[in-house]
RNA sequence: GCGCCCUUCGUCUAGCGGUCCAGGACGCCGCCCUUUCACGGCGGAAACACGGGUUCGAGUCCCGUAGGGCGCGCCA
C-alpha cells in the first residue's frame, strides 16, 4: 500500500489570487490529480493585521473560477494556534528551544554589528544557554529554536536540486512571539505535519525558509515532506512582476476576457513542459505533469501568448458554450451590463447563429463581445471613420440599387445572398469587393467582420434591408 | 554585506557528451487562400551570457567572471 499524495495550496489573504499564486495552486493541483492524492488548502492568516475576509473570498473565487479544486474545508492556520503553542511546549521542554529576552534594540545592534563583520548569522545566541533567572523583569521573552550550530541543512528539492546551508549561517529563529503567537516558520511546519502533507510545492522564495523548516522537523523528529521549490514569475522585463505587467487578480484576467482553461493552459507551460506539446486538455496536463520537468529559472510573463493560447480555446468552444460564457462576463467587463440589459431571447439566438464567424476573429471574450455590436446595435448604424468614409455617394447610390435586388430574394440565407449580390456585381461589371465592402460598412458600421453573407443571414431580411436603406443617399431636390 | 538559486532565438521552451551549422510554440516579416478582417497553408529572420578547464568530442560535466532573482523580521 502506498502512501497517499497530499499536496497543498496555501496562501496567505493579504490581497487578491495573484498570477504566480495561481500558478502555485495549479502545481499543486495537478500533481495531486495526477496521482490520485489530495489537495488540501489552508488560509495562512496568521497575520491578523493584513488579514481580510475580502482577500480570502477573492482566493476561494479565483481557484473556483479557475476550476482548481481543494479536498475537505479549508484549514485557518489562525484557528490552530493552540496545538501550534502546544508544540512549542514541548520543543522547550524537550531542551530543542529557550526563552530570548533581547529587546528590539538589542537585537538591531547585532545585526547591524554582524553585517559589519560580514556575517551570515544576525541573532548571536546570547540567551540560548543563559540561567533564565537573569531575566529582565517584565519582559515577555519570545521562544527561540535551539538550532544546530555546526553541520549542514540539506533540502533535496524536486526542482532545486540538493541545496545546502551550513548551520553557522542559520540562526535561532523565533517560534512563538512574546505575545505568545506563533510565528509562520513553526505553524507551517506543525500544519503540514497534522495534515499529513507529503509534497510542499511553493514559490522558491520559501528555499531558504526551507532550510530553517527543515530544523524545525528535525527538532521535532518529524520527516520532512517531500519539497518542490517552483521558480516566481517576472515581468516582460525580467524584473519582479508588478501591476503594470500582469500581477493582478485572477478576477482582472476574467473581466480581460480570458478562459479559465487557455490561464492552466498557459500557466502550466510558465517553467514546464512536455517535449514540444504546447496545448494540454486538462486530462493531458493531469496526466504528463511531474515536478523533475519544471525548470529552475524564472519565466517572464507574456501576455502576447496568453492571448494566443486563449484564441485558440476560443476558437474551439462550442458556439452555444461561448454565448452562455459572454453572458457570465457580461457583468464583469466594461459596457457588458448594458449589452446584458438589452439581451433579448431574438438577439441570443442571433448572436449564437453568428458565433462561428465571430469567434474566428477575437483573442479574448472582450474582443468577442466587440465583434458581436453590429447584431446589437440599433438602427440607424454609427459607422466608424473607416466605414463613413467607404460609403461615398457613389456607394450609398449602389446600395440603393442592391437593395431592391435583395428585396426581391426568397428564402432569405447566406447562401441566396451571395448569389444576389454575386450576381449584381456581374451585372455592373464591377469587382465583388466593391459591393461587398459598402455592404459591410452599411450592415455593421465597420470595414471589418464575420463574412458579410453570413451576416445578412444573421441579421434577417428585413433588418439588413432597413440598415442599407438607411445608409443610401437620400435623393437631393434642385441638384442639376 | 551574507546565504541560496538562475543564465539556449524578443518571450515560453526542447536538448539529459556525438544524431545540434540547435528543434517546437508565441510574436515579427513575406507569400498563398480570400468580399474585409481573421482562420488555415507555405517560407523567412532570430539563441547556446563570457572565460577557463575535463574529454577524441561540450548547449549538455567542472571552475571562475558578469548579469539577474530570492532570502536574511517577534510578515507570511
Amino acid at each position: 500500500m502506498t502512501e497517499t499524495i497530499v499536496t497543498r495550496f496555501a496562501p496567505s489573504p493579504t490581497g487578491f489570487l495573484h498570477i504566480g499564486g495561481a500558478r502555485t495552486a495549479l502545481f499543486n493541483w495537478l500533481y495531486a490529480r495526477g496521482r490520485g492524492g489530495k489537495m488540501l488548502l489552508r488560509i495562512e492568516d496568521t497575520d491578523r493585521e493584513r488579514s481580510t475576509q475580502a482577500a480570502i473570498d477573492a482566493i476561494l473565487d479565483g481557484l473556483c473560477w479557475l476550476g482548481l479544486s481543494w479536498d475537505g474545508d479549508a484549514v485557518y492556520q489562525f484557528s490552530r494556534s493552540a496545538r501550534h503553542r502546544e508544540v512549542v511546549e514541548a520543543l522547550l521542554q524537550a531542551g530543542r528551544a529557550y526563552r530570548c529576552y533581547a529587546s528590539p534594540e538589542e537585537l538591531a545592534e547585532m545585526r547591524q554589528k554582524a553585517r559589519r563583520e560580514g556575517r551570515a548569522k544576525l541573532y548571536d545566541g546570547r540567551w540560548r544557554d543563559r540561567d533564565p533567572h537573569e531575566a529582565p523583569p517584565g519582559v515577555q521573552p519570545v521562544i527561540r529554536l535551539k538550532a544546530p550550530l555546526t553541520d549542514e541543512t540539506v533540502i533535496e528539492d524536486q526542482v532545486q536540486g540538493r541545496v545546502v546551508w551550513q548551520n553557522e549561517n542559520l540562526d535561532d529563529l523565533v517560534l512563538l512571539r512574546s505575545d505568545g503567537t506563533p510565528t509562520y516558520m513553526l505553524a507551517v511546519v506543525v500544519d503540514d505535519h497534522d495534515m499529513d502533507v507529503t509534497h510542499v510545492i511553493r514559490g522558491d522564495d520559501h528555499l531558504t525558509n526551507a532550510a530553517r523548516q527543515a530544523q524545525i522537523y528535525q527538532a521535532l523528529g518529524w520527516a520532512v515532506p517531500v519539497m518542490a521549490h517552483i521558480p516566481l514569475i517576472h515581468g516582460p522585463d525580467g524584473s519582479k512582476l508588478s501591476k503594470r505587467h500582469g500581477a493582478l487578480g485572477v478576477d482582472a484576467y476574467r473581466a480581460m476576457g480570458y478562459l479559465p482553461e487557455a490561464m492552466r493552459n498557459y500557466l502550466v507551460r510558465l517553467g514546464w513542459s512536455h517535449g514540444d506539446q504546447e496545448i494540454f486538455s486538462t486530462a493531458e496536463m493531469i496526466a504528463a505533469f511531474d515536478l523533475p520537468q519544471i525548470g529552475r529559472s524564472p519565466a517572464r510573463f507574456d501576455f502576447a501568448k496568453l492571448e494566443s493560447l486563449n484564441a485558440h480555446y476560443l476558437r474551439q468552444s462550442a458556439d452555444a458554450d461561448l454565448v452562455t460564457e459572454l453572458e457570465r462576463v457580461l457583468p464583469h467587463v466594461a459596457g457588458g451590463p448594458e449589452v446584458a440589459a438589452k439581451l433579448t431571447p431574438e438577439l441570443r439566438a442571433k448572436l449564437l447563429a453568428a458565433m462561428p464567424g465571430l469567434k474566428e476573429r477575437a483573442k479574448t471574450l472582450v474582443e468577442l463581445l466587440d465583434g458581436a455590436r453590429f447584431i446589437l446595435a440599433e438602427r440607424p448604424l454609427a459607422l466608424d471613420d473607416k466605414a463613413a468614409s467607404l460609403l461615398t455617394g457613389d456607394a450609398r447610390q449602389l446600395l440603393g440599387d442592391l437593395a431592391e435586388d435583395l428585396a426581391c430574394v426568397e428564402p432569405w440565407s447566406a447562401e441566396t445572398t451571395e448569389q444576389a449580390v454575386r450576381a449584381f456585381a456581374d451585372r455592373l461589371g464591377i469587382k465583388l469587393g466593391n459591393a461587398a465592402q459598402p455592404l459591410r460598412a452599411a450592415l455593421t458600421g465597420r470595414t471589418t467582420s464575420p463574412p458579410i453573407f453570413d451576416v445578412l443571414a444573421v441579421l434577417g431580411k428585413s433588418e439588413s434591408l432597413g440598415r442599407l436603406r438607411d445608409q443610401v443617399a437620400p435623393v437631393t431636390a434642385g441638384q442639376g
